[in-house]
Order: C-alpha cells, then structure tokens, then sequence
DNA sequence: AAGTTACTAGTACAATGCACGAGTGTCAAG
DNA sequence: CTTGACACTCGTGCATTGTACTAGTAACTT
C-alpha cells in the first residue's frame, strides 16, 4: 500500500492559527506516524510492551470511526467512543491526532479507499461512467458518513489518486488541461450532491429504521399531501422523483453529463 | 406573502417517534403560529400585553439564525444565542419550534425567499441558466448556511415553490413527466453539489478571515507542495482548478448539463 | 369568580470536546 | 548504574451544548 498519510505534506488548513502548540506537535507528529506504522510491522514477540490494542494508524483512526458512524451515525461518533472503540484512553487519541476535525478529515478520505478509475485503453465514456458508478456505490456503502465528507472534501491520499485518476481520463480523451479540470469537477460535484441527497435519510435525519427508500416512501406521502392547485407539475412527477429508483436517476444524471461533454469534445473548442 | 408555513402540512419526518409530546404540541404550534402572524398585523396600540421583541414567527427566527450563522458561523448557532438575538427567554423558543432540528429546517428553506425560476415564454435553457444562477447567488449570500440546507433540502413553502417552478420549465420545454422530474434533480444535484464546494471554506473549516477565494488558492498551494511524479495530471490542472473563477466553472457545467438535456430531447425519447 | 389558554422563563442535567498535568516505560548519554 | 529526554497514556475537570421540568403571568372565556 503506496498510498499512506506520511509520504503526504500536511495539508494548510490543519494548523488552526490560534494554537501555537500546534508547530511543536506538528513535528511530533509526522514522526510519530511512521513509528506507529514501523511498531505494526516489526511485532516480534519479547516485547513486553506491547499494548493489547492494535496500533493506533490513521487507517485504524478512520475505520473505527466508521465503525462508529455506520452503527450509530455521525453523533455515535465522539472522542470517548473512537477511543474506546480503538482500545486506548480517551484522551490518548489527542496524542496522535489534533482534534476532532482531523478525525473527521481521516474518515473522509477514507471512504475512497480502495477505488480507482480504470484508465485502460477503454472509451473515456465508459471509464467515467464505470467510475462514478463505483465511487457512488463506495459512499452508500457508508451512507451515514457521506455529509462528513460533503463539503470538507477528501484530499488524503484516496481522494487525490481518484483527482488525479479521474483528470487523465479526460485528458486521454482529448481534452485539454483546463477543460479536463472543470470536467471532472462537474462530474464531482453532480455525484457529491446526487448521493447527498440519497443518504440525507440516514446521516442528516438520524433514523436507523428507515432505510433510503424508506425515506423517499415518507416525502412522496409528504409531496401528495399537499395542496395539488398549488404543485401540480410537482405532484404530477412525485412518483418518479421519490417512487422510482434512485440507480436509474442517477444513471439519467450521468449519461446527460457525459453527453454535454461530449457535445464540447465533438465541437473541437478543448481549452 | 402566500407563501408562509401555516398553510402547508407538517412534514412527516418533523414527529421523532420516541417523543409522545409531538403529537399534543404540534396542535398547539400550528395554531399559534397562525396567532403570532395575525398579532404581528393587527398592532394596534393601547394594547399593554405587546412585549418589547418581535413577534416570534418562522420567518423571524429563520432570519435571526441566519444572522447568527452569517456573523459566526454554524457553531454561532447556539439555542440560547438565537433566544437572546430574538430578544426572548432561551426556553421561550422552544414554545415556537419543537426542537433546534426544526429551526434548522426553517433555515434551510428561508435561504430560497423571494427566488423563483422565469417560466414565461422564453428559451428553457436560458430560464433554467437563470433560475441556477440566481439560486447560487442565493446560496452565496449566506455562504456558511449552506451545509444546513445540504442533505436536509428545503421542503419549506420556498423550496417547493423552486422545485415546482423549474419542473414547470421542463414540461413547457418537450420533456415528459417522468424526464422532467429526473432533470430538475441532475441540475439540482450539480448546483448543491457545487456550491457546497465553494462555500466549504466558510461553513466546514470555520475561517472567518478567509473568503472563497483564499480557501482555494490554499488548497492550490497545498496541490502544488505535492510529490509531482505522483500526481502529474492534477498538479497541471491546479492552476485552472483553484486559480481560476468560479462563475466560470460554474457555467461550464450548467452548460454542459444543459447540452446534455438538449441532446436528450432532440432524440425525442421524452418518457 | 374560576378556569383555560397563550406564552415566558429560570433551574437543572447529561453529554460533549478538549486543556492540563501527572503519570508510564524505553533508550541513549554521562 | 544513573539520569534525563522522549514517546506515549490517561484521569480529572471545565465550559458549553440541547432541552426536560417546573413554575409562573396576563388575557380571555365561561
């Protein structure tokens, strides 16, 4: 695994302005990391001081955070909780991560973890549409975790290599530099906000007993029950927004994108 | 004003099912709120009963949390804060709203007052390249509200009037029922998606002395501080990613998605 | 006169993030 | 062998949060 936090800069935005312990256990840190990752590797017994809990990595930070989030959503998430989920004190957990921002930072890239797009010699089409397929299913795989990531973004070392990934793509097709970069992000924010919405059942209105359609069943009855002289092109289309199914929606968004851009690609203007 | 709450029905995910004081106090809050409007017309003086606040009507407490978050961000957003803004008791609130989730649905939909989307005769697209730009200028006003209006959606008498108004652009275009609902959701989609993006800096980092543009030239110099072997393709789109305007990427994707509905229309398949 | 309604607000409580500082054991230098 | 720096752990305590509970007051109805 080449793509871990510590071959990474810290991002800018980790260090608050206001606390200036913050460039002393900065250092602590990033060495720190490494250790913890060495001490994982080198496990030779005869070391009696070996703790009883599995090395506290980022990785471990953010899986038993999801843990956390997946069971009991994001407000399960808390300090004391990830703690002892981890099998340390709470307060330890502060040896190895800022604050609770980070935690949330970790969790975020995290749910990337694994993806890739396949930029084989394929149709440029197909990669992104194989893509996003893929990153959709990685986030509802996490539904409950999905608003930690919206807005903070991901640029751990997941969400870079999938940027990164995803700009090839498109400059293999033909684009240039700059409409490459605004054509991923286009993609990106569609995808972001399509399964916000999607998830908005489990994370933002907390309920575990609903599951998304579920959810979308409640504001169709919600959508029907309103004055119909008021809505009537919205209550004429409520069974397809919140009857349907959301795959095929999604598919719907993604082939329209996909089709824009092809429209630009065929018109030769590739900035 | 036609559109207020009172005339609308309760949405369904507002009664938690394990609070069975819902069903009593929700017969209360829908008549009071009817009386708290009416009182605030019918002033006349003389009347010794008028307290020295406003009245505490849905639009009133929408507007002074979004003073609140605008001035501190969401974490501004404090109940007692929101009390004392209104100039009422802290547990006074709780007579008007059943609990803080409620007066975050009243922001959410509070930031749409006052838009709607052009449908009179002309072009669809250049109604609906107005309506999303306007409802992102919307959303920029109170750039660090955004996140709440995120997930939640707004399903206040605005947002409804929204969603209606741009499914109407989409029928009167060609579009079908079915293809028309999926539309509207793909360009609302992108347009949260987007600017949850853009507004990122100020609502999920809380900077305060930082703007949008800040945020974004941040993250350039932290893409740029990068292993350049590892992200070739991302480090020679930086510059266009998070150097350049907004707006302009903005409308490359809203006219990307447009072509992509025209296409879609041209073909004539309009289910 | 008495009760109901509409509304206000103080107190109290559990849970939260996290600052502080007092502890561990390990290892290198003196 | 001693000493002290270092890497790491964690219990206590505090300020802040949402809100349940309770006790009110003034106007209106009966």
């Amino acid at each position: 695994m080449t793509d871990d936090h510590t071959s990474l800069p810290t991002p800018p935005w980790w260090s608050s302005p206001e606390s200036r312990r913050a460039a002393r256990d900065e250092e602590r840190r990033t060495r720190r990391q490494a250790r913890a990752v060495e001490r994982a590797a080198s496990r030779h017994p005869g070391r009696p001081e070996a703790p009883p809990h599995a090395p506290v990595t980022p990785e471990n930070i953010a899986d038993a955070a999801l843990r956390l989030i997946d069971a009991q959503g994001v407000d399960g998430l808390t300090v004391r909780a990830l703690a002892h989920e981890l099998g340390v004190g709470t307060m330890t957990l502060y040896w190895y991560v800022q604050n609770k921002e980070e935690v949330l930072d970790l969790v975020a890239d995290r749910l990337f973890a694994g993806l890739s797009f396949p930029a084989a010699d394929q149709d440029w089409r197909l990669s992104i549409r194989e893509g996003v397929h893929a990153v959709r299913a990685a986030l509802l795989r996490h539904a409950r975790a999905v608003p930690i990531m919206i807005g903070r973004g991901s640029f751990g070392p997941n969400g870079l290599r999938l940027i990164e990934e995803s700009i090839a793509v498109f400059r293999r097709a033909g684009f240039g530099p700059s409409d490459a970069a605004d054509a991923y992000f286009t993609v990106s924010n569609f995808v972001t906000g399509f399964c916000t919405f999607e998830t908005s059942a489990l994370s933002v209105r907390n309920q575990p007993d609903i599951d998304i359609k579920g959810y979308a069943q409640l504001i169709k009855q919600y959508i029907e029950s309103l004055p119909a002289e008021r809505y009537p092109n919205l209550q004429a289309a409520a069974p397809r927004i919140f009857g349907a199914s959301l795959d095929e929606r999604f598919s719907f968004g993604v082939d329209c994108l996909v089709a824009g851009l092809e429209a630009r690609l065929a018109e030769g203007r590739t900035s």
